[in-house]
DNA sequence: TATGAACACGAAACCGTTTTCGTTGCCTTT
DNA sequence: AAAGGCAACGAAAACGGTTTCGTGTTCATA
C-alpha cells in the first residue's frame, strides 16, 4: 500500500460510515459502490468512475487516491448496472434438450471454455425434449438476460416443426446459433457435423471389410441428425454392389430404447454389421449378440455414434463416429460472440459443417 | 382484442413512431419499454407501470387501455432493470469441477428443474478442477450476477485447503450451498450423501457374501468423498472378523486413471471383491480380470460408486452405490432459494445428509 | 492585459423499472 | 360555501454505473 498518499485519517474511520442501512453491523461487508467512494473521498461520482478507468481527464494524484481506495475496499463494479447501461449482459443462453447425455455435455464444455475466455457467462436451460419448455425458457431469457442464444432443438420441436419462438427472437435482433439439431426454416448461424458423411464412412468401412448384411438402428426421421445418418448409410449401400434393403433399418419411435424391438430385429435379420445412431443402442446390441454366442467383430461388427465413456469402456470397446462436441461448442460460441460484438448489422448467416472422424476400436476388425 | 376501447386511431400509426433510433427500420421489432407505452398513450410512466400491475390506484379505463396496448405490442419487462431495482437477479450460480461427468450432470438437472419451477435461471461455471478458475468464476458472478451459489469444490481447492474465496462471498451476504465435495471450514448450508455409510454397506455386502479379500480402489484422501468412502470401507472390515489390511487399498494420485497401477494392484493382491470409488475404475478393472479369465461375480465381485450409464451398460452390469445426484441438486436448490428469499437474517446453517442406496446388478451375486 | 488553451473536475442525462409522495379535480358533507 | 375525502394520476428518487458536456482554474502567449 505504498501509494496511499495522505489518506490515513480519512480511511481510518471509513468502515463506520459506510455500513449500509444498519443491517448486519458485525461482519457483513456490504459491497462498496462508486457513490460510497465518491462520498468518502469528497469527489464526484464521475471523477471516481473516470479515475478507475485511468482516464486522461483525471490528475495523477486523484487517480492514485481513488484507485488505492478502491483496491483497499475491494471495489468491483456491479455487473447488473453495467448491463443496463450498455445493453450488453455478457451472458449467453444455452438451451438444450438434455444434459444427462455425453454429447451435449461436451458441447457445453466447449461453449463454456470459449465463452469464459471472452468474458462471457453461460446460462444453461433444459428443454427436456419438450416444445413448451423450450419456448418458456427462451422467453425468460430473451427479456434482457442474455446477449444471444446457442441451442439445439428439442425432439418435440422438430416433430412439430413450429419455430415461431426462434423467429421472434431473431426478429428482435437477438443472435441465435443452432447446433446439431437444427432447422433450415430459421435464418441464423448453424453448426453441424456432417452426419451423412459420418454414416457414409462408417458404412463403407463395413463394406470394405467384406460385411454383407449391414443393418442400421436409428430413431424416427423427425430428428434432423437421424435423417442425415440414415441418408449416409443408404447412400453408401447404393454406391456399393450390395443391395440396400429397407427392412435392414430399425427405426425406434422415441429416444427411449425398446429392448424387445432390438432383440427381435437382430434375431430375425441376422446382420453381420450394425450401425447405430448412438452409443446406447450399440452397446446394448453388443450385449445381446454376445449372449447368443456371436463373436465381435468376427461374426458381427458394430459402429456407433458419439464418442462417450460408454464406447471407450464397453467390452469390446466400441468403434464410433466421433462428433467432436467440444469443438462444436467452441465454434458455436465463437460464431455467436462474434455476431454479438459486431457492430455491423450484417444479414449474412453461415452454416459451419464439421467433419466427423471414425474412432477405431475393437468392435470392428483392424 | 374486443377490449380495445377507442384506441383505433392511436394504434394505427404507432409502428412508425416507435421505431428506435432509426436502426433496422425493416423487420427489427425493437423491444418496447414502459416509456414507449407512456408516450404513445400520453400518460406517465408510473401510470403504465401501475396499470400493468393492476394497481387499485388506476382507473378501469386506463388499465384496460394500457394492458391491451402492452399485449398488442408484446411488452415484457426488462429483467436487467428489474434486477437492478430489486437487487435480485433470479439467477443462481453453479460452480462445479467438471460437467462431462454423469454425477454432476444429474445434479445440474436437479438444480435446473427445481430452480426453474421457482422462476430462477442457472448459470453454470466449470472450475475444471482448478483452484484459480474456481476463484475467477466466483468473482465474476459475485458482482451482482447471481443471488447465490451452489457449488462442489474442485480437487485442487480441496488439496490446497484454501477457502477464502468462499468466505469472502458469504461475508458479503451471498448465500452458498456446498454439495458433495464440501469443506467444514466454511459456514454455509451443505448437502452430501452419506458416503461413509454407502461404502460401509457395500463392503458389508461383500462380507455377507463370504468374500475374504476385499480391496478398495480410491483416489487420494484430499477429496472429501474419497476420504469418507475409505472410512466406511475400513469400518466395515473392522466390524467384521476379517482383518483390515492397508495394502488392500489402492490410492490413485489423481482423478485420471493409471491403468498400470490398477493392473499391478489386482495381479499382486488377488482380491475376490473390489470396491471402487467411481464407475470408471470399476469397469476398467472388470475388463482386466475378465481378460485374465476370472469370472464375475463368482471369482471376483465388483461394486462402484455413481449410478451412471457405464454401470448400467457394462458387461456384466455393475452394482453401484447410487448417489442420487438429481435429488441432491433439488435439495441444494431448495435450500439456496429458501435462504435467498428469506428476509430473516438467520445465521443458522444446516447439513442435509442423503442416504445412498445400493443398486444391485450382475457384478455381484444375487 | 486580454485571450485562449489545457487541465481537472462536476452536473446531469441515461439505461428501464419500482415506489413513494405529492397534486390535482371532483364530490360529499355540514 | 368552506372543508374534507377520495379517486386518479404524475413527478421524482432510487438502483449503480457510463458518458457527454459544461465550467472554473491556471498558465503561457500575443
Amino acid at each position: 500500500m505504498g501509494f496511499l498518499p495522505d489518506l490515513g485519517s480519512e480511511l481510518s474511520n471509513f468502515p463506520l460510515k459506510i455500513v449500509k442501512q444498519g443491517l448486519n453491523i458485525w461482519s457483513l461487508k456490504a459491497k462498496i459502490t462508486l457513490k460510497d467512494i465518491a462520498r468518502e473521498l469528497e469527489v464526484s461520482i464521475s471523477t471516481v468512475s473516470k479515475a478507475l478507468k485511468n482516464s486522461e481527464e483525471i490528475s495523477r494524484d486523484t487517480k492514485e487516491k481513488v484507485q488505492a481506495f478502491a483496491k483497499l475496499y475491494n471495489y468491483k463494479p456491479n455487473n447488473i448496472a453495467i448491463s443496463l447501461k450498455n445493453k450488453r449482459t455478457k451472458n449467453i443462453g444455452v438451451v438444450i434438450p438434455d444434459i444427462v447425455h455425453h454429447f451435449f455435455t461436451t458441447v457445453i464444455r466447449g461453449i463454456e471454455k470459449y465463452a469464459n475466455a471472452r468474458g462471457y457467462n453461460v446460462i444453461v436451460c433444459l428443454s427436456e425434449e419438450s416444445f413448451d419448455k423450450e419456448v418458456i425458457n427462451m422467453e425468460m431469457l430473451a427479456n434482457g438476460s442474455i446477449d444471444g442464444f446457442i441451442m439445439s432443438l428439442s425432439s418435440q420441436t422438430q416433430e412439430k416443426g413450429d419455430y415461431n419462438h426462434l423467429k421472434e427472437v431473431t426478429e428482435q435482433g437477438i443472435p441465435v446459433v443452432l447446433f446439431d439439431r437444427i432447422t433450415h426454416e430459421v435464418e441464423c448461424d448453424k453448426v453441424i457435423i456432417d452426419d451423412e458423411l459420418g454414416a457414409y464412412q462408417a458404412t463403407n468401412k463395413f463394406i470394405s471389410q467384406g460385411k454383407k448384411r449391414i443393418a442400421l438402428i436409428t430413431t424416427d426421421d423427425y430428428l434432423s441428425v437421424s435423417k442425415a445418418r440414415t441418408k449416409g448409410y443408404w447412400k453408401a449401400l447404393q454406391d456399393s454392389e450390395l443391395e440396400a434393403d429397407e427392412s435392414m433399418i430399425l427405426k425406434m419411435p422415441s429416444m427411449e430404447m425398446d429392448e424387445e424391438a432390438i432383440k427381435n430385429f437382430l434375431n430375425t435379420k441376422n446382420p453381420d454389421a450394425v450401425l447405430c445412431v448412438n452409443e446406447i443402442f450399440a452397446v446394448y446390441s453388443m450385449r445381446l449378440v454376445q449372449q447368443k454366442g456371436l463373436r465381435i467383430p468376427e461374426d458381427i461388427a458394430f459402429i456407433g455414434f458419439t464418442d462417450g465413456v460408454l464406447s471407450k469402456y464397453a467390452n469390446p470397446s466400441l468403434t464410433v463416429v466421433a462428433q467432436h462436441g467440444e469443438k462444436m461448442g467452441e465454434v458455436s460460441a465463437q460464431m455467436l460472440i462474434d455476431k454479438v460484438e459486431s457492430e455491423a448489422e450484417e444479414e449474412t448467416y453461415q452454416t459451419r459443417i464439421l467433419e466427423p472422424t471414425l474412432v477405431i476400436r475393437d468392435s470392428i476388425a483392424h
